[in-house]
DNA sequence: TGTTTTATTGCAAATGACTTGCATTAAGTA
DNA sequence: TACTTAATGCAAGTCATTTGCAATAAAACA
């Protein structure tokens, strides 16, 4: 059978929905707890599973370490994280775009997201060093 | 007093820099081992953070949820991932190299490493949907 | 509409990567 | 060679994520 639509599934995709940010699964607990109170942990983790399997959401690694998930839809930022101090700007140039048809063609693949981090020293910690 | 030169960090160095790949603090220990047998993972990572912290080498977290590190020189690869089977296969583009100077110039950042995942779904895949 | 089937839930316990506390060991210096 | 203390290795502790299982509730069917 299919997967069935269940309050907790369509809880967790509004949230994910409405907040349009990558979000790590403790979030989207305490966000979704509010309307459903006694939704586990564990039921937020088996649904993010599914939403990733049919393509709705995205799972992103982040350099913290904590996996984070987004619609699909959402124009992802990229990040340029220090190295020093762990200092974290957005970049909002994104060379990739214009990358994904050729690498399409070249693979057969179908991309529907990517994730960009750039690491390096801010100012202060480069002088630091 | 600075940090000391140990058997353990030489011995860990000299498996990262061999290897020239990014490795887990796991695949380190275990060819290290080999030199250096009583060797804790403990140890590894305790000065996997040092080279980190000293710019030797850089932390890449993976889309496994696994943190891997390599040597700051190393030519890193990109990855292409199946949000579907999980097949992951490498794309040797990068258009962020031309990128770095410019980034480097509005951020006032010092660009030492980066890190590229794209998402999408492979042919066989693509047709199961 | 009531009944059946089984996907989904929520709890508790397990896993696995990584970290911390602490007594012991061994670099680097005097 | 003796001393100081950074680094080691073991054991135990975190913390995000996963798994087992009995109870629940979507969806299909009578």
């Amino acid at each position: 059978m299919a997967t069935r639509q269940t309050r907790q599934k369509k809880q967790i995709l509004q949230v994910i929905t409405q907040k349009d940010k990558a979000l790590s699964a403790d979030q989207i607990l305490n966000l979704a707890k509010k309307d459903l109170p006694t939704l586990a942990l564990t039921t937020v983790y088996r649904n993010l599973d599914q939403l990733v399997a049919q393509g709705t959401i995205s799972r992103l690694i982040y350099p913290d370490g904590i996996t984070r998930y987004q619609i699909i839809s959402a124009n992802h930022g990229h990040e340029l994280i220090c190295l020093g101090c762990g200092e974290t700007i957005d970049v909002n140039q994104c060379p990739i775009s214009s990358l994904t048809r050729q690498i399409e063609d070249d693979t057969g693949f179908d991309i529907v997201s990517h994730q960009m981090t750039l690491y390096g020293y801010c100012q202060s910690c480069k002088r630091r060093n």
